[in-house]
DNA sequence: TTGTATGCGTTATCAT
DNA sequence: ATGATAACGCATACAA
């Protein structure tokens, strides 16, 4: 069934057809319902793949990510996806993993299959080295890149981020105000966010002229899903000497294992152990107590990402970079504020 | 940059500019290579959508599922995109939710997408009343239609399944053997995944000649997410005077909050509660103790479940339904064995 | 307001 | 082994 069998079925010509079938205006109220009447009779769709031939766009959004099955992450590309498609826009989605070479991979499949335009989520897609991150330049010379929680400057790449570094500040000044300046920061990603939150800590420690050591900013390399290896690494860290009785973590799930170290150690919580984690994720609840964590917006960094890739798309001009704060979400892993007492 | 521009520079038609690109034997290897090299120094790619419209096909695959944020889904999602990818075709991610509207709506969507096949993660795709299946039925005569456990008989829909039922048996059998009898069936899901656990919970009870109460059956209908709630509903269970030494539940999201429970209500796990969780999910290794859960093999229920799809488009004739085994992976909120003792 | 004719970039069927 | 040409199904500029 194509639009030539409608157009005989309903006696007008191919042109009238897509005419009623994109909305245009200069039909004749009767010829138009004339044929939507065939159109439905005989329930014909428009074939998608010729229409993106004839429009060169199928409307679909390349979705990157490296692990869509990451808690984090998946609860990103939910969101996007979601926010598309109320967008009239598909979701193509490929998980890249960690690797570069990987990442180009993925990135050039996409571009192949003529997307509109793509969504790296995670700030794991920009590299250290900024050579590496060609692969992103050139992506943005075909279509509009999108950046989720990662930032860089680059005509045509957009950029949607929570400020990690002011959200982690003032976890930590939270902290150190409730009178505890032996904080563990944990973390396990070096990437963009995980620098910048890292930063937010040490400058806490600056703006209250607290001394800050080393040996207190402890890198988990393990498997971002192994509790009981942090557990065991926190264990270490306590059996070396190094004295903390506050653990602030990068991501709930090192938190959380922070929690069950602090169990395994019959410490009170929070009174001999605060934590707080990062991304008020569900593992905040599954805690007992339920995890501080730091929430960083999740749900509006991807509307509003995607809103300016569909604006980009309409030929609007949009701003590159949209910071969201975070907010430190209370719960039991910390002391209430005083004047919650 | 198109297959006319690339047989111009080379001196060949853009016949054999396709047979090139489509790796046709019948072309003289200097011709060949002649090709090659222009297409290699443009730095061509063949329009995806030119080609789609030739071949039908853009080697795409839907992907339903209700919400790809959920811990199990994501799982799912990203398997399935991973060996699909491998298999040399793209994903399509459509989160539906669970109105039955709404996932019309989606495959339809992705039907008028025109891809190769559709795949639906879980069961809450099969609704009650079979004339509200109508919409698989009718999808499954233009595509196949791939459904993760999920169990529906009808020509060109595959079924690839864990078996729930025995699982559950299994699960619940090794609590009363450690001589337990007053086991709470906790679930959420009346699903057709959801109904074969309850049927190998009551099961077990009938094989061991135990009665079977309502009581004990007890459905939570809050938010998968609402780990407090779920808590209360324990809490109100056992306030009203229900007595019970175990909980089994039907998602690891419930047997964590039972911990919880637990903890809370200062009972000794698993001495004076028992807990089994299902999915054998991160959740397992976030509570202290650790979850004995059940493993329902989603990774191989995916990979299973992709292969069978892809030699189905390739013409092969397949199985229409592949069960796999589910296993109990025993932690801390299990009694161990006797023999590991 | 409506119709005609052409282009979009491939694949595939014929010839040669 | 290679080339000419007709689909594929739609959008659209232009003509009427």
């Amino acid at each position: 069934m194509t639009i030539y069998d409608i157009s005989k079925m309903a006696g007008v010509s191919i042109a009238t057809v897509s005419r009623v079938l994109n909305g245009n205006a200069n039909v004749r109220p009767e010829t138009r319902k004339k044929v939507l009447d065939v159109m439905e009779r005989c329930g014909y769709t428009p074939n998608a793949f010729a229409r993106g031939l004839g429009l060169n766009s199928m409307n679909t959004i390349g979705i990157l990510c490296a692990d869509s099955s990451d808690l984090y992450l998946a609860k990103a590309v939910y969101h996007i996806e979601q926010n598309l498609r109320l967008g009239g826009y598909r979701s193509l989605l490929c998980c890249t993993g960690y690797e570069l070479e990987n990442k180009k991979n993925s990135l050039s499949l996409l571009l192949n299959q003529k997307v509109d335009g793509v969504i790296m989520v995670g700030s794991n897609f920009i590299e250290e080295d900024d050579a590496d991150n060609q692969y992103i330049r050139d992506a943005a010379q075909q279509v509009p890149v999108m950046l989720l929680n990662a930032d860089f400057d680059y005509p045509n790449v957009y950029c949607t981020l929570c400020d990690d570094f002011k959200a982690a500040q003032e976890a930590t000044l939270s902290l150190i105000e409730a009178g505890i300046a032996d904080i563990l920061y944990l973390y396990n990603s070096r990437s963009y966010s995980g620098k910048n939150k890292l930063a937010g800590y040490q400058s806490a420690f600056l703006q209250k002229d607290l001394p800050l050591s080393r040996e207190y900013q402890q890198y988990y390399a393990g498997s971002h899903e192994d509790v009981d290896g942090i557990c065991h690494f926190l264990d270490g860290l306590r059996r070396s000497g190094l004295s903390f009785h506050a653990v602030f973590a990068s991501e709930d799930i090192l938190a959380t294992a922070a929690v069950k170290y602090a169990r395994l150690n019959d410490l009170k919580i929070p009174e001999e152990l605060s934590i707080i984690g990062y991304n008020n994720s569900i593992l905040a609840s599954c805690c007992e107590p339920e995890l501080t964590s730091v929430d960083n917006r999740l749900e509006d960094i991807c509307r509003q990402l995607v809103k300016t890739l569909i604006m980009t798309l309409g030929g609007n001009q949009m701003p590159q970079k949209t910071i969201f704060s975070g907010r430190l979400i209370r719960r039991g892993t910390t002391a209430p504020l005083n004047h919650e007492l």
